[in-house]
DNA sequence: GGCTTGCTTCGAGTGCACTCCAAGCCGTTA
DNA sequence: TAACGGCTTGGAGTGCACTCGAAGCAAGCC
């Protein structure tokens, strides 16, 4: 069975990496950007986007030029895709990963980003919560299961 | 003290109304540009244009033309404001809005244009609480409290 | 062979949500 | 009275994050 695990953790489609990056990303070129596109929600003009401005160290191409990415890179964009889709700019997904380049010696800066993130993220967590809150009150007014009041906002 | 209550709500300030917008709002023309801005967070440039697009009626003014917010239009904002930060695209706002003015055969639409926003801020609580997470892990690996197996994405 | 689908390039274009500018008016403070 | 800060307008400008176009190459399939 652990062989068997084993096996199929190689053979791990494009869609179950990008959704579950765990463990030690192999780094065989193996998915089209097409899969890569269909795992991530990423249109392949952005992925060849990110890739332009840095965001991603430049693919592995195949005998006719076509790219080809790895376990790594999409565990690095399924990263930077929870950065994205909860609000951290471009520019600060890029300093991240332009320090991560630069090596150990920038874990310190790269932590701290991740901390200021982590606060905003809290933060959006807070106001969603409010809002929701709000919402729960003006729909229950929409229902006329209590009075309007604030109907009119 | 019911009547010094209601005396100092007729002394509500700007910043006070828009956080709390409770209650039947009066309608007396009262606060400057400024102050709105101030208890918003948003610009006085983002009102005056809020209100060229129509998100917001027109402003009652001073005799000098100046704008003067009522706490009516506090409410609005502060309402307004929530969808925005919780991710409502303006066009949506506005489409809220328009309804609301076409008066009370539309509530059904407006009804249901907040529970699919209630069900997209939903959504994103839950990615946040999944990124969380995520960052959470990669923190206490930078502090050095757990194995690395992942830092470098 | 011919068709479809997907991929390549990079510069230009798009959509959103502000954001600013310039010129001028108004009310208050020194 | 003179300066100062805040307010007015419409239209133009900005920044972000994509998004697309055009021309062409390559692989798979009937």
């Amino acid at each position: 069975m652990t062989a068997l695990a084993s096996f199929e953790a190689e053979l791990r489609t494009c869609w179950d990496v990008f959704r579950d990056p765990v463990g030690a990303p192999d780094r065989t070129p193996r998915h089209t950007i097409g899969e890569v596109s269909a795992a991530s929600g990423l249109t392949a003009h952005t992925l060849r986007w990110y890739e332009r401005i840095g965001l991603l160290d430049p693919v592995d191409r195949s005998a006719s030029g076509q790219r080809r990415y790895s376990d790594a890179d999409l565990h690095r964009l399924a990263f930077l895709g929870r950065l994205r889709l909860t609000g951290m700019p471009v520019a600060d997904m890029l300093r991240y990963v332009e320090l991560a380049r630069e090596g150990e010696r920038t874990s310190g800066d790269r932590r701290d980003l991740l901390l200021a993130h982590r606060e905003a993220v809290r933060q959006q967590i807070a106001d969603l919560h409010a809002t929701l809150a709000v919402l729960d009150h003006k729909i229950d007014v929409y229902n006329g299961r209590l009075a309007r009041c604030a109907a009119s906002h």
